[in-house]
RNA sequence: GGCCCGUUGGUCAAUCGGUUAAGACGCCUCCCUUUCACGGAGGAAUGAGGGGUUCGAUUCCCCUACGGGCUACCA
């Protein structure tokens, strides 16, 4: 049957630069879509206004692209499934969020965020830094649950500012099954009423990526570590929206650590240790600053794609070479490492070079003089055809070559 | 603090109960080479700690330690 094909997306959030783990999920989801045969698709998450990046969605498919990982679906492409930018499916989910509320799953919060704020020097101790909007703190706040229908509709009337929030059922363990990590059990009374709908009417990520994950029928979700502790929220919205038999695979990638120190690789680390952190050159455009790509810094795409695939997973071979397309026959998510990988630009470095002395002189060679011609240099196509095979061998980055 | 995830050399990592615990990057030594690089031959370097289970644990279970993530009307 069609229905039982698989699809899988890649979900940014159009904010500024790709980063390696970004481009690392979308590689992921793109190798596991050409595995099975299935689609991939690009879904933008612009759902926080004040986060928007005016470029940023361009600058996405454009790495994508270059990458040679382009999805199948998108909101550059057609397809049957769209629209694929979250702001333009903002009717759904309000939809959705109104069929919680009427089902008794989600209720209406028109705290402030004094309020809000409040509460949380209220209930902060010694033993509990950051206290949640849970079941024992929402019978003390207020929405919905503490108003009478009257004030409800008051409120509703005179326009105040509000919130949808899931209301997490007591004494339940949700049990997720990740692809990468087997069995994860949680416990619904540690999780919080997170707020589905936002005071402007927009979804937060939580209601948005299930009603899209179910109206794009994913059949396979990967997303980043971070998302894991969020996951049962998701998976509470998936059961009540009736959709839990729909529910796609989960599997949460590991995440990349800085080289040295600890923590998540971030732009900061690529400044301070002098390596890109994102995939192409990313001109901020409000503060104009210019964040090094791995493209400009003078990756070859096969090396950079082969490099972060690499990172976090292996085929158990030892062989550590791989086309696009090999990678693709080989891959599977339950040889994904579940623990983070410190990122190593020196075999990063070791990638391209290997990469650079696989490649022809035909495809080296506008490359190079593409180089050439920026560094204020200009070549004979002739000449530099002979020179390329007598020093692409000691060269790492497409840079070397203007040396 | 709570919850969740993780832990094999400096780094990426193989091993799916029995191995002299692969391989790669980096590092070191030597060879090749006018230099650098490439290539070749070697070398140093690893199972966090403690309990179990087992004839036998890196591998399975528990505890501890350590690391990471989350704890926003951000994703």
């Amino acid at each position: 049957m069609e229905t039982t094909s698989v699809r899988v997306r890649f979900a940014p959030s159009p904010t500024g630069g790709l980063h390696l783990g970004g481009v690392r999920t979308a590689l992921f989801n793109y190798l596991f879509a050409r595995k099975h045969h299935g689609r991939f698709i690009l879904r933008i998450e612009d759902t926080d206004q004040t986060r928007f990046v005016p470029g940023a969605e361009q600058y996405i498919i454009d790495c994508l692209n270059w990458c040679n990982i382009a999805p199948d679906e998108g909101p550059h492409l057609e397809g049957q499934f769209g629209p694929y930018r979250q702001s333009e499916r903002k009717a759904t989910y309000r939809q959705y969020a109104e069929q919680l509320i009427s089902q008794g799953n989600a209720y209406y919060a028109f705290d402030t965020p004094e309020e809000l704020e409040n509460m949380r020097n209220r209930f902060r101790t010694e033993a509990n830094p950051s206290p949640q909007y849970d079941a024992k703190v929402r019978l003390e706040m207020k929405n919905s649950l503490t108003m009478t229908s009257e004030e409800l509709h008051q409120e509703l009337e005179k326009k105040t500012p509000y919130v949808v929030r899931i209301k997490m059922p007591a004494g339940r363990e949700i049990l997720l099954n990740d692809m990468i990590r087997g069995e994860v059990r949680f416990q619904t009374d540690q999780v919080d009423d997170k707020v589905l709908l936002k005071a402007d009417g927009m979804p937060t990520y939580h209601l948005a990526v299930v009603a899209d994950d179910f109206a794009m029928q994913i059949t396979h979700a990967f997303r980043g570590e971070e998302w894991l502790p969020s996951a049962p929220v998701h998976v509470m919205l998936w059961e009540y929206l009736g959709w839990k038999e729909k529910m796609p695979e989960w599997a949460h990638l590991p995440l990349i650590l800085k080289p040295d120190g600890q923590g998540k690789l971030s732009k900061r680390d690529g400044d301070r240790l002098g390596f890109p952190v994102f995939a192409m050159d990313w001109q901020d455009p409000k503060s104009g600053e210019l964040a090094k790509g791995f493209k400009e810094m003078g990756f070859l795409p096969e090396a950079f794609v082969n490099m972060l695939a690499m990172l976090g997973w292996n085929d158990g071979s030892g062989d550590e070479i791989f086309t696009l397309t090999e990678l693709a026959e080989r891959f599977s998510m339950e040889r994904i490492q579940k623990a983070g990988a410190k990122f190593d630009f020196e075999k990063a470095k070791w990638f391209n070079q290997e990469w650079i002395k696989k490649a022809t002189v035909e495809t080296l060679l506008p490359l190079v003089s593409a180089k050439l011609q920026e560094n204020g240099i200009e070549a004979e196509v002739e000449r530099l055809g002979k020179i390329i095979p007598m020093v692409k061998e000691r060269c790492q980055l497409l840079n070397d070559f203007v040396q």
